[in-house]
DNA sequence: AATTTTGCGGTCTATATCATCCATGGCCGT
DNA sequence: ACGGCCATGGATGATATAGACCGCAAAATT
């Protein structure tokens, strides 16, 4: 990793459908250079996978949420980390330091689906105590990508 | 938005080179229709950009921390705003709802990292008080993408 | 009510651009 | 001087993109 290919993945993070002799051009390469670096970054997974970054209105996900999570005692973590990521609303769940166990980040169309939400985590039996936190407006949103599959 | 795009999207989110034709086949559709689906999908902003998803670890980013923030009182907020925009590390900025004004997620290389950005923020006559939460593991991470500049 | 008009979204074809592959050649470090 | 690494340039096959045309459905007109 030279400065070179942070460059681009700079052009790339901007655009992925720049053309290579467009980067090259850029970066002092010819395109077939930049092909193959390219081609390197992705194999050796620096860059994960091409693709794009979606409109939260648009997507009907305006709204949102992160919540703390204090399992409940006899919750199985592993069936919960699982749940986690099978779930189409929960962007990120991280286990932290501190008071709580989990911090979730979710989105979803309107304040009033974040109960639902709750309400199904707690009929799973996952939820110990919890506490919501609402974003009212993003200085700096974060962009909206759909989760891999892969 | 029919579902037809939802598709679209969806397989562009998973992989933003497939060819035109690959993705008609999934959705009988002739190439030109796709392109003119995706087209419009970008102009009316749906699709924000097309870019790339990176490895954390490559990009020497693998300590994921969230910062919860009380403003210093007599901050200007709009320039906590611009601050926030500026600064690399800083990933997200939400004002949210609860005891704290600011939710700010940020990426750095290792947990000592961490000292100097929040000197960084005193320094500046930001931070009131604040609360700092380092992610242990992810069951759900997230992509990481590069800010958008334009 | 029947007919025309309009507009949207689709297909098909042609063309220019583009990614990709491969053989070649320079540069640097050992 | 030699070997490995990386860039180059040209050939080729695939691909995006534009444009002309078509069909259908809804709206408007008679």
């Amino acid at each position: 990793m030279d400065d070179i290919d942070r460059k681009i993945i700079s052009f790339l993070s901007a655009d992925a459908r720049r053309s290579l002799a467009d980067i090259g051009g850029n970066v002092n390469l010819s395109p077939s250079s930049v092909n193959e670096r390219i081609r390197r970054l992705t194999a050796q997974g620096t860059i994960r996978r091409f693709t794009v970054e979606l409109d939260p209105a648009a997507m009907g996900l305006e709204t949102l949420v992160y919540v703390w999570i204090a399992l409940h005692e006899d919750a199985d973590e592993s069936a919960f980390r699982r749940y986690a990521a099978a779930q189409a609303a929960i962007l990120e769940c991280h286990h932290v330091t501190g008071r709580w166990s989990y911090l979730v980040k979710i989105r979803v169309g309107s304040p009033p689906e974040i109960e639902g939400f709750l309400a199904d985590l707690k009929a799973q039996k996952f939820l110990g105590r919890s506490e919501t936190v609402i974003a009212l407006s993003s200085p700096v949103a974060g962009a909206l990508v759909q989760k891999d599959n892969s």
